[in-house]
DNA sequence: CGCGGCAGTACCGGATGTTAT
DNA sequence: AATAACATCCGGTACTGCCGC
């Protein structure tokens, strides 16, 4: 049932040449003849023969494996499961695989998984003790948004253009017919609030505008958002609104249809990170998509380079938002 | 900065002793004696020294890793990112390592990442080219939920009830009040509809009812969920709904309003798969909670047991859904 | 002579430096 | 000067056997 696995002796056996030919013959180096190399390659396909992993490693000290820190919590977002995948896929196509590391307690010390060649981690803090963990291995790190007080610690970083996105959603709102456009934001503490909440400030007073603008959690509950959104649609006279935390789109909907505003007529109403949901509500919801696979398997081609290069490969690769228009924002 | 790692032969040099005592004393094996024990372990904390996976599975053909393989497409509900955190939690307790393999495409036939102890897979169907390569590979398989044509070929299963946790939403409406229920079903294909459906209609029987239902899609457009729901509002005098289908809840709640019905009062409407947004929504939603993350640490205690235990572990485990109630079910 | 406790050593499967042709 | 064979080594595991009591 199990004839035992081949191994670089059974192939070179088959092909009659020495293990060390056959070696060479499989990773394409120098040092054995054409013939030679046709040979083996026929006896390996033959075989079936796939290099023990294991025994390589052992051998390297390098391990085809990345591990994968997705940030504690928020982790239910499809935006990271997303991501996931973008990072698998990348890895898949370099013969490389992903292990999805775990969240550690704040006060467990012990160091992640030894044996990766190096990590990938996004929307991290250094106060996270699972990072800081993470960083201290001293192995290629690359970061899916900066690493919040460890910018400095990591081998490189993909970003977003939050500034450049958010200011082609605010030109798409004018573009529409709205003349003043008030925000719902995310609190202090990430490199994304920060981005916003500047560009938001900075725009509005290119455009001559007054800010309207609430904070919230990041992951807000309903009533939060349907108090932020009502208190600025009595206090205030906005014609469009842009709520940026994950999972407000529905309540700012329905806390605008409370207020008597007619959705994608008389007020446009945006979200930020662009979810499944927001093509399922009606009016469907006009978004940013972050596109987070291509961002996963772009913080994974960077690690690769990263890893592989003797010459340093690029420290920061930015990314901007596509703007999906949906009929919420449709204009009168 | 790196002074190399240390190995046995380090931690036998510092304790006095040979490697092969060094062995035995750390994976706790019979043949050293209590004081030389000591001696080795304290040893091996000093140096700081960590077994060299590679090394260990080059000699033992065991992995430390198991490899998980969730459903394509679906992949962006929450369930399932739950779902593998529970998996790499449990997994982390046993000292194992999780991969997140990739979804290869239907025409290739290459086999998944061969040095893993065992698959997980969740919600897996035979017709599936991932799954059945990794079915193939003849190493341990559990599976979340049955595997559609290939229930003979995994080695264990967990399972939910839904049966027993459709009558219990069931029993909770008639409990509020109902008294004719209609439902809103995901398409055959998967146990999770055949039992949803068969259950359905034997407790509308058992109770003298009439069943009325709708089939849609798996992950429905609003616009489907919206005709399903408002056919059967203006078709059937019912007093309570239940939509199945993953996403439907906000769509059918919007449905259920513009019907003119007041959801929580003279319309129940719970959803089955409990989900983060339908606490956000007014009136929040009654559902199941599937506790994704239990789910998935069962899966890898199977698995784990499967491997290790020689006996025959159980083949099956069961779990039933929790019932969430909101407001949604309030009753009048 | 039997037995517990440990040292010695042959592997596991590949990568690579060295030596022959 | 090219190729290929040979010998080692990577870091463990597990088997064999020596030693002293």
């Amino acid at each position: 049932m199990t004839p035992r696995k081949p191994t670089l002796h059974d192939v070179a056996a088959a092909a009659g040449v020495s293990i060390a030919a056959v070696s060479f013959a499989l990773r394409d180096k120098a040092g054995v003849s054409p013939e030679t190399r046709e040979r083996v390659l026929a006896a390996a396909q033959e075989l079936n023969y796939v290099v023990n992993a294991p025994a390589r490693s052992l051998r390297t000290a390098r391990y085809g494996t990345v591990g994968l820190q997705l940030p504690p919590g928020s982790t239910r977002l499809p935006y990271y499961t997303d991501f996931a995948f973008g990072v698998v896929d990348a890895a898949d196509a370099r013969g490389l695989s992903v292990i999805l590391l775990p969240h550690r307690a704040a006060d467990d010390t012990t160091p992640p998984t030894a044996f990766v060649d190096g990590y990938v981690v996004v929307d991290a803090t250094a106060e996270d003790a699972g990072i800081r963990a993470i960083l201290d291995t001293g192995r290629p790190v690359v970061s899916g948004e900066h690493v919040l007080g460890g910018e400095d610690r990591v081998s490189a970083s993909v970003v977003y253009d939050h500034a450049t996105a958010l200011r082609g959603l605010l030109d798409h709102l004018t573009d529409r017919g709205a003349t003043r456009v008030a925000a719902v934001l995310p609190p202090d503490g990430t490199a994304w609030s920060r981005d916003l909440t500047r560009a938001y400030a900075e725009w509005t007073a290119e455009h001559g505008g007054i800010a309207v603008s609430r904070t919230i959690s990041f992951v807000p509950t309903a009533d939060e958002v349907d108090s932020a959104v009502a208190d600025i649609l009595s206090a205030e006279e906005v014609d469009a609104l842009i709520v940026a935390p994950s999972g407000s789109a529905a309540p700012a909907l329905a806390a605008a249809h409370r207020a008597g505003r007619r959705v994608g007529d008389d007020l446009l109403l945006a979200a930020y990170v662009d979810e499944p949901v927001h093509a399922l509500l009606s009016p469907a919801v006009t978004s940013l998509d972050l596109d987070a696979r291509a961002f996963g398997s772009a913080c994974l081609e960077l690690l690769a380079a990263v890893t592989e290069a003797d010459g340093p490969a690029d420290r920061e690769r930015v990314i901007v938002p596509r703007l999906v228009v949906r009929d919420s924002t449709a204009g009168a």
